[in-house]
DNA sequence: CTGTTAGCGCTTTCAC
DNA sequence: GTGAAAGCGCTAACAG
């Protein structure tokens, strides 16, 4: 490993001077400096970050720390937070939470230990608050995405779920749809009770009674065995919803699946609509009616908000952006109800 | 931020014995180790990567290279090093090359200097080979995934580009097709070049001429404006094709989407089918003809592989782990042809 | 079983 | 403009 010390002695300067040379730091006559840059190149020097970091206490390393990558909304939110971050000369590190506080505990940890500057969230819940506050402690800035905490010293940036079920219930009741189910996830997420909060004012604005029988809770996770929706299913005909409105995506695609398994049509059934699109897929096959949330802008945005605050060049008062999401009307809520 | 000497002192040991401790290191008295435990608790210690990196040369950090994270291939890929390497202890860092060796080159620098343990890569062609080098000169163990280069001491996880595309060319042929274009992506891509030339041999198998009119030379990546598809759709009526095998799943979503543009139907007017999966969404509308590769494994495995070799407990010998890919019937090759 | 010394590669501080 | 010394937080190597 060529250090500075190396180049120094080739270059007959002091490591220091070196070191300035790497970081353009500080007046160097043009002449060693020339001299130092060929040195560098021909001995093909690649500084020391450990050692760097361990004098400056910074890593250039950020952290993103999400569900899971595997959903295409964070999908998305990666690309952005990685691109905002490389071209500010940044690194990204991946986390997937699978939504448990426990699994973000650790990697929380992880993080402080690694040094990183900043870190961009989509936290699993309320429980997530200790968590951060270890950031905190730790003087470690950090964002908060898609979901937000309250009484934390940071930026957010966050989507508009009322906008979005609002627009996506009143779609489905403009159909003729009267008895509308929510399946939704844990309500100590923040997305998660204002959709359900907005789902059922929705209603009450439309006249239309709430059956606490069609509020069903589950997770925003995907998965293989998914029994959830029986309990609609199960109901007597009268009361059996005509739509579901499912709070995210993977909540989609399992009443999608578990609805085909048993031989119910999508839509003629039964409509589903959902919040965030499944990109790129929806497009070719248009499938889904989704209220479709910016994801790219959420992982992009983020990131240039902790690096702000990395820099320490952003505003005092921590900030809250607003990102719409847009109603696509797709096949999987066709059906008119008379 | 609290120190190992900040636990030595308050704890009445040397710094060198709080090491012992953190590290689980050397012969420790359970007396000691319990007061140690205790003030490590009490101060909310965690220990500073970059000082142990610094002695240790190891971070901890391997890094993923992929050309994009979009790509629910990759997306998959990454699920399954993220998993592997947070089950031992590593974090993931995430680098998109889109396929451009100079942004490729970039990360690499930026990984050295970072001091990475290791790394995981689809590498962007055989200019990589270059890339690559660095890292052995650096000492950094790396498996390359999905795309194979010569000559390069390390381990590889790759696909069977053969077997998935002999599948996919003979059930477009079993259907009658006998006028199959194909779309691929630069040839210094190994999967590329493989997907090319078993496409060319399945042809001659079945003793089907061979129009290089019927080849076209795109991208692996997903691309708004695609014009690539003309040169197909403007041959003369004998030769235009029927179906089209697309190299992987980004070039298939591009060739859909310019052909829907146009109002030519899929299958009916042309029948596409593609290699990679477009899971999640595949599953629930049911739509392309894949060969599904096991991308979660292409992940896992090669983390698996870089790991063992950076804790140097893997055997002498390179290895060379082939994955099956699936060949998955669908509606976008439905059409019979007489 | 525990402590001392030196040093990882770099930057900060101060001196020239 | 350039250099020397000290130290960031930790661990390897040795000593006791």
């Amino acid at each position: 490993m060529t250090t500075i010390y190396d180049i120094a002695k080739k270059a007959n300067v002091s490591p220091m001077t070196v070191s300035r040379v790497i970081n353009n730091k500080g007046n160097i006559s043009e002449k060693t400096r020339k001299k130092v840059e060929a040195v560098i190149q021909e001995l093909n020097y690649i500084p020391n970050y450990a050692a760097r970091s361990l004098n400056i206490k910074k890593t250039k390393i950020l952290s993103l720390v999400i569900p899971d990558i595997t959903n295409p909304f964070f999908t998305k939110v990666a690309r952005g937070a990685a691109d905002k971050a490389n071209q500010l000369g940044y690194q990204l590190m991946l986390c997937n939470t699978d939504e448990d506080p426990e699994k973000e505990s650790g990697y929380i940890d992880a993080l402080i230990s690694k040094m990183v500057d900043g870190v961009i969230i989509a936290p699993t819940g309320n429980q997530s608050k200790k968590n951060l506050k270890k950031l905190v402690k730790n003087k470690i800035p950090f964002t908060l995405i898609d979901r937000m905490i309250d009484d934390l010293p940071c930026d957010m940036v966050l989507g508009n779920n009322h906008e979005g079920t609002r627009e996506l219930v009143q779609h489905l009741i403009d159909r003729g749809h009267k008895k509308i189910a929510i399946i939704h996830a844990p309500l100590d997420i923040s997305t998660s009770k204002e959709r359900y909060q907005t789902y059922v004012e929705t209603l009450k604005v439309n006249d239309l009674s709430f059956n606490e029988n069609l509020v069903i809770q589950a997770h925003y996770k995907q998965e293989e065995e998914w029994d959830t929706i029986n309990g609609l299913l199960l109901l007597p005909e009268q009361e059996r919803p005509t739509a579901i409105f499912a709070a995210n995506n993977f909540i989609a695609i399992n009443a999608i699946t578990t609805l085909r398994n048993k031989n119910i049509r999508v839509p003629e059934d039964i409509a589903v609509v959902c919040f965030d699109d499944l990109e790129p897929y929806s497009n070719f096959d248009p499938f889904f009616t989704v209220a479709s949330q910016p994801a790219y802008d959420f992982g992009y945005m983020g990131t240039q908000l902790v690096i702000e605050r990395v820099e320490e060049n952003g505003p005092s008062e921590y900030r809250k952006i607003n990102l719409q999401p847009t109603l696509i009307v797709r096949k999987s809520s066709n059906a008119f109800i008379e």
